[in-house]
DNA sequence: CAATTGTATACCCCGTTAGTATTGAATGCG
DNA sequence: CGCATTCAATACTAACGGGGTATACAATTG
């Protein structure tokens, strides 16, 4: 669990696709077919995308949509949050967080500190970051390096 | 979003207060009193902690439940995996994953790597952590503090 | 103006989550 | 020995949300 949901998912395979093509353009029929994905739901997908301005869309003969930034630009955090909203652990984390036991709660203010650390993971990498890393290495930017490393209690 | 499961987060509540009586017990309708949590939500979480061996149960009078090991030594992800089984932040990450596209899907192998980040850090971060660090700091364990530095892309 | 392509809305189904109730088994004490 | 206490196991229900689909609309281009 502390799953991502499949739309979310695709939307990040869907940017990778976009991101290889960049600047081309990319119609959605054409996005179906090379992610594997049905037509209705790219539709639904490409529409969070365009509003958190990840991807630019033309229409018209030979529209489409084009990633609005290099691959290296965008997060997986961004490409997330387009589509699920602000990246939220608990309740307690986020905005209009409204959580029964919130007053009574001794971990609501200790939350959103774990949960930062885990956007800044996903925000710190991109998608050009998935295109660099080898098959089934796990992918470390620089800064995390020391996190392979042993777990140190248990 | 990327939420973690209102079971799972009371999990951890509830261990937290295991922690803070340690060594001592605690009996269910205590711990239910404790956390202002209903008693048979609080039933079925201990069933996983127990099933997890994060926690110790004794039953008869004077029964109850005591954390299984110091809370330095017990981490977030085991917590949040006893209720909700491995984490996996889509179907590609998991054992049994059954994701449709998987075989034609060019980022399958890529997931798994950014999942045992995030997986890493919640390893990374115990119980006790929790305690340690004030309200509404960020926590950042020791090998995680180039985390919290301004992101470089974007 | 007509073909192409994206936009918007509204709908429904199914699974999972979460909350509850009930009955059963173990322990310890007098 | 038996009763009080406390945890264990099972089964059920309600509700919410994810995700998939259909359909009608708007914009652009040649």
């Amino acid at each position: 669990m502390l799953k991502v949901g499949r739309l979310a998912d695709y939307a990040v395979l869907i940017l990778h696709h976009l991101g290889r093509m960049r600047p081309a353009r990319l119609a959605m029929d054409s996005i179906a077919e090379v992610t594997h994905l049905p037509l209705p739901t790219v539709r639904k997908v490409m529409k969070y995308l365009v509003d958190a301005d990840l991807v630019i869309s033309k229409r018209g003969p030979n529209g489409g949509y084009q990633l609005a930034r290099p691959p290296a630009q965008v997060s997986l955090a961004e490409a997330i949050a387009a589509v699920e909203g602000p990246l939220a652990l608990t309740e307690c984390c986020s905005a209009q967080g409204n959580c029964e036991i919130h007053d009574r709660c001794d971990l609501a203010d200790r939350w959103p500190g774990v949960n930062a650390i885990v956007v800044k993971v996903l925000e710190r990498t991109s998608l050009a970051d998935l295109d660099r890393f080898g098959r089934h290495e796990p992918h470390v930017p620089p800064p995390l390096r020391e996190l392979m490393a042993p777990v140190r209690h248990l």
